[in-house]
DNA sequence: CAGGCCATGTAACAGGTTACATGATTCT
DNA sequence: AGAATCATGTAACCTGTTACATGGCCTG
């Protein structure tokens, strides 16, 4: 349940269009909950039969035409509601660690090159974040929104830096394994 | 696409019955990938009409009496392909921090609990599988099999570390905010 | 034989993904 | 006029979640 309350929060922050969100989605939203623009306008739809926004009146509302969207009183109250209720954490879920797991069983071929694509990709992430950091949340931003976003940030950045050393060393691991697990076609029968 | 591959390599390391691979997916298997019994059973079915896997032959064959499953030659294949093939890692999406910028415009009343709550939980999940590292990995065990499900652990020690030093870190900011962001109910006309 | 547990399932729904459809605007 | 782009939307599908149903076995 949280696509209409990270829309609630984007609407809040600046009334929006749906591709306006759909790119806000892409970018600094998207860095901690990524959406589609087809989930959005489903969930504008939601929302608004909800009362908890409202279009914002425009000359000719039809397809193809620009319709942007205010939070009403009842979607703040949603929106606070849902921020200070308890929520458990989602049980992790990577398949990544499926796929390592599969291969103790038959065999690593293939895996390691993919690995070393993931950690260009999780570095060239971690560069993004910082780089924002650094741009963004240099000495005098602290007001209580910059902090409360920059933990945010610093989040993704532990994460990013979590992938790299986790790759890095899965991949030290995999030099010094015997050139396959010893569980490939030969396994079948034994199994 | 996960479930099913989880679910082969499980019952390549042992053929098992529906209820036995859910008893394993709350354990060892759980720790990286969860699944109900529901999913499982329509997987298993799934998985069946493939020809990936196969009931071993029982006596009477009827609900309520258990059915165990073994993989066949296609199944493992199959696992193997999907293994080594590339896959791009599944974007980010955590609702503590859709929660966390809710926050930033909505104010931070009773989220600062749930931060605490969330933090006693990660490190009982650390305490826990630091406890399974001692007692599963300890020297002497280093097959390529101990290896690989070893850095399975690893990712997860590390990761509820992230989580435990992130929460306790948010926590601390937390003190030093102003007692509410200042975005509460006074800011709904300025927005 | 009643109650509890083992075991396998069905049904309905919610959320996310992919592919496609349609209208409006702008540029050449 | 045609092509590209902006903008909104529909439909089908897959995965995961929740609630419930059914039958067999064991124990008091």
């Amino acid at each position: 349940m949280s696509l209409p309350h990270a829309i609630l929060t984007a609407l809040l922050e600046k009334p929006s269009s749906g591709l306006e969100l759909t790119r806000r989605f892409d970018r600094s939203i998207g860095y901690f909950w990524s959406a589609t623009h087809q989930q959005i306008y489903r969930e504008l739809g939601k929302l608004e039969g909800e009362g908890h926004i409202r279009a914002l009146p425009s000359e000719r509302p039809a397809r193809g035409q620009k319709k942007s969207y205010e939070v009403l009183p009842a979607g703040r109250a949603e929106l606070a509601r849902w921020t200070s209720a308890p929520q458990d954490p989602k049980p992790w879920r990577d398949a990544l660690f499926v796929r390592l797991r599969a291969a103790a069983v038959v065999g690593t071929d293939g895996l390691e090159d993919d690995l070393r694509r993931h950690l260009v990709l999780h570095r060239r992430k971690l560069a993004e974040y910082e780089e924002i950091e650094k741009r963004d949340f240099g000495p005098g931003r602290d007001t209580a929104q910059d902090r409360l976003q920059h933990l945010i940030l610093r989040a993704g950045i532990d994460l990013q830096t979590f992938w790299t050393q986790w790759l890095t060393n899965a991949l030290e691991e995999f030099e010094t394994l015997p050139g396959d697990t010893g569980a490939g076609e030969g396994n079948a029968g034994r199994l």
